[in-house]
DNA sequence: AACATGACGGTAG
DNA sequence: TCTACCGCCATGT
C-alpha cells in the first residue's frame, strides 16, 4: 500500500470541525481556508452532510458566512440547532442568525496560536 | 457524457 | 439591500 499521501480534504475537515470549541462557531468558508482549498466552501458543506456521528455531534457549531444557520435543516429544523448553540451559550442575533461578531472561532487562529 | 443540484463565498451591478 | 454570476467539485439523473 502506497503511504505518505496527504491526508484527505475531508479529513482535515473533519479534524478542524473537532476542534471547534463548546460556545463558539465558525464558518464553511473559515473551515474550507483553514484546509488549504478557500474557494471550495461547497465541499466543506457537503462533506457535513456527510460526516460520521463523531463530526455531526459537534457540526452545530458551523454557519454560513453570515452565521445563518443554513444546516439547520439536518436537523430535522434549524430550531432543534439553535438549541444546541444556546445551549452551548451562543447568543443570536436572528430568529436563526448566531451573533458571529461574538462567537466566532477562526480555525487559522488556532494554528497560529499552538503552532 | 451533459445537465442540475448543493449544510458556500466573493464580487459586481 | 438584493439579485445575478462565477468558482469549486461530488453526486444524482
Amino acid at each position: 500500500m502506497s503511504g505518505g499521501e496527504p491526508p484527505d480534504f475531508a479529513e482535515r475537515v473533519y479534524a478542524l470541525v473537532r476542534r471547534i470549541p463548546p460556545g463558539r462557531v465558525t464558518t464553511y468558508g473559515r473551515i474550507a481556508r483553514a484546509a488549504g482549498a478557500a474557494r471550495s466552501a461547497r465541499m466543506v458543506g457537503w462533506l457535513l452532510h456527510h460526516s460520521p456521528p463523531e463530526v455531526s455531534d459537534v457540526a452545530h457549531r458551523v454557519v454560513n458566512r453570515n452565521g445563518e444557520l443554513t444546516g439547520g435543516w439536518a436537523w430535522g429544523h434549524p430550531a432543534v440547532m439553535r438549541a444546541l448553540l444556546e445551549d452551548e451559550g451562543v447568543t443570536f442575533v436572528d430568529e436563526y442568525q448566531v451573533d458571529l461578531e461574538k462567537h466566532l472561532w477562526d480555525p487559522l487562529d488556532e494554528l497560529d496560536q499552538s503552532g
